[in-house]
RNA sequence: GUGCCCAUAGCUCAAUCGGAUAGAGCAACAGCCUUCUAAGCUGUAGGUUAGUGGUUCGAUUCCACUUGGGCAUACCA
């Protein structure tokens, strides 16, 4: 639908070259005698202009050359909208799209040919995921599939550290609870990590190594088992909600390569750094922000920001095209420092988009709970799977605004209740699926053949609903908000059970009844397809 | 102190780069199953969009200030 109205003021661009001037939005109005889709071009050109809006407007539509049997009638209404009706008969055109391109409705290549990576979770190996972690599992992963429903190649990248304080701490932790197995008396300082999956650890190496390690160092051998347990236990509670990174990216090698080194070396040919009590200094004031910050130690150990930068720029020589940073708010002060020093060293960094979501305060018993990895408080991402499933989790985590704080109420979580809407959904598809069972034993088909008898308000409204699921795609992906598809699959189900409601297959007359069957099949279609983007299950049978 | 995010119905949240009468779910109340899944549908009630100004044809949206909350503000990552 859209894409025809823009296709018919591109036609008449030539008569009206002011049409050029003006970004065409067409939108679904939330009022139902506003028409099908409505655009305010004429108010905002008559300004332009300085005409008035119906002027404009009457002035468009008359040079618009539309077809009849799609459009059914154009108004100017209210301060100068100008709203269009599509034919009934139109409306139910978009049934045999759904047939034609099944799982690929939805699918656009308005970005094909382009690469894109989602840099997301990043969790450093000292512990179990945690809900926390799981908000950006998941809307990571939904961006991705979401920039590959819309032509991008994507590359899903879990960049970690496993240098450095924490996990010297992390070691040592092991290397504690380890002696403690072994009979020693320990000390185990507070700001140690804290938690279970420590002694289990430590347990792990007393049973395949004895007393053996009573000499090792907290650097080897308990370092390295603590990270690879870790790791193992991060990719199998990701695998569980379905996301399957494309490549783990180790800081390491950034060392390994000489890229730090060369950083440095270029940070300071371009006269970007400065020397300051034994330390170095990143220009950052002179490059548009607040302070100069440090980028290597005193100690000669850079600060994170130094391979940051390396890092995103192994991201451009890999040749991506748009490059997503997903971070918690924590982390909102970083950013601009590595944009920055990549932007003085002429890299495009528009390229770059950093997408900050806000923290998941977890309630329980009407109860704040605070969450700290090292002091082992905390609700991981696997029991919150073990008690409402992956398709709860996946749901709950997209259908939010990232910008929002998120409520996770873990009381209502585990309920199940249909305060949950992914049931809803998943139930819609599940109704079809029932629906389409029995219209087979009653030996009745799909047909295209008579679609036109689908013309109560109730089919109408469930046909113009299908129309916009590309176009909602391609505006989720491009805003990277994956709370939009949620909230137009629930409007698509609450359609569809009016319908369901109102309109019977089974006892209506043949042809009817076929036609209907493919508007199920339709919608069913369509359900799936909006599912598999949030990767949500959906359901033959509840 | 400063920067970023947030404040919308009793609760959790939407509102398409400024659009028409601010919408859903849950909770509340009143209805709808001898026929395709009642995990559903229909209706009622619920709002000074935190507050005060400003910008304009038009503001929940943009700007300023105020209030209240989250996150930052390291030679930690």
């Amino acid at each position: 639908m859209k894409n025809y109205l823009l296709q018919l003021f591109k036609a008449a661009e030539s008569k009206l070259t002011y049409l050029t001037e003006v970004e065409l939005v067409f939108t679904v109005p939330s009022q139902k005698g506003h028409g099908d889709y409505s655009t305010n071009a004429a108010m905002i050109l008559a300004k332009k202009l300085k005409q008035k809006p119906h002027e404009v407007a009457n002035e468009i539509i008359s040079n618009l050359d539309y077809d009849k049997t799609i459009i059914e009638k154009i108004e100017i209404a209210g301060p100068g909208f100008i709203n269009f009706y599509f034919t009934p008969t139109f409306n139910t055109q978009i049934i045999k799209t759904i047939f034609n391109e099944k799982q690929n409705f939805g699918r656009s290549t308005k970005y094909s040919g382009r690469k894109a990576m989602v840099e997301f979770v990043s969790a450093n190996p000292t512990g179990p995921l945690t809900v926390g972690h799981g908000r950006n599992a998941v809307v990571g992963d939904t961006v991705a599939n979401m920039l590959e429903w819309i032509g991008y190649t994507v590359d899903r990248e879990y960049y970690f550290n496993n240098a450095g304080r924490q996990m010297r701490m992390l070691g040592d932790s092991v290397r504690l609870r380890y002696l403690e197995l072994t009979g020693k008396k320990t000390d185990f300082p507070d700001d140690y990590y804290q938690g279970e999956y420590i002694r289990e650890i430590a347990a792990k190496l007393k049973e395949n190594h004895g007393d053996a390690l009573l000499d090792e160092n907290a650097e080897g051998k308990f370092k390295q088992a603590a990270e690879s347990e870790i790791f193992a236990d991060i990719i199998g509670t990701l695998e569980r909600i379905n996301i399957r990174m494309k490549n783990f990216y180790n800081e390491h090698i950034l060392y390994e390569e000489g890229r730090i080194d060369l950083l440095i070396k270029e940070f300071e040919k371009k006269n970007l750094s400065y020397e300051h009590e034994g330390a170095i200094w990143l220009k950052l004031s002179e490059l548009g922000n607040e302070n100069d910050k440090v980028i290597v130690k005193s100690s000669g150990e850079p600060t994170y920001r130094l391979p940051d930068i390396a890092y995103h720029i192994t991201k451009f020589e890999r040749g991506y095209d748009l490059i997503i940073d997903l971070f918690g708010s924590d982390h909102n002060a970083t950013y601009p420092d590595v944009l920055a020093g990549l932007r003085a060293l002429g890299y495009d960094t528009d390229k770059v988009r950093v997408l900050i979501h806000q923290f998941v305060t977890i309630m329980e018993k009407g109860e704040v709970v605070k969450m700290s990895t090292r002091k082992a408080n905390y609700i991981t991402l696997d029991e919150l799977i073990d008690e409402v499933g992956s398709d709860v989790v996946r749901y709950f985590f997209n259908m939010r605004s990232i910008s929002s704080h998120l409520n996770f109420d873990l009381d209502v979580a585990k309920k199940q209740s249909d305060e949950n809407p992914v049931f809803y959904l998943q139930y819609a598809h599940a109704r079809i699926s029932s629906i389409l069972r029995m219209t087979k034993e009653e030996g009745l088909d799909s047909s295209l053949q008579q679609l036109d008898l689908l013309s109560t308000p109730a089919e109408q409204s469930l046909l113009k609903k299908l129309f916009e699921f590309p176009e909602d795609v391609i505006y989720s992906a491009e805003n990277y908000e994956t709370h939009r598809i949620t909230i137009y699959l629930e409007e698509l189900a609450a359609h569809f059970h009016r319908f369901y409601t109102e309109c019977r297959i089974i006892g209506s007359e043949k042809n009817l009844a076929e036609a209907r069957t493919a508007l199920c099949m339709a919608v069913q279609t369509v359900l799936r397809n909006g599912l598999s983007i949030l990767g949500v299950n959906a359901p033959e049978k509840m």
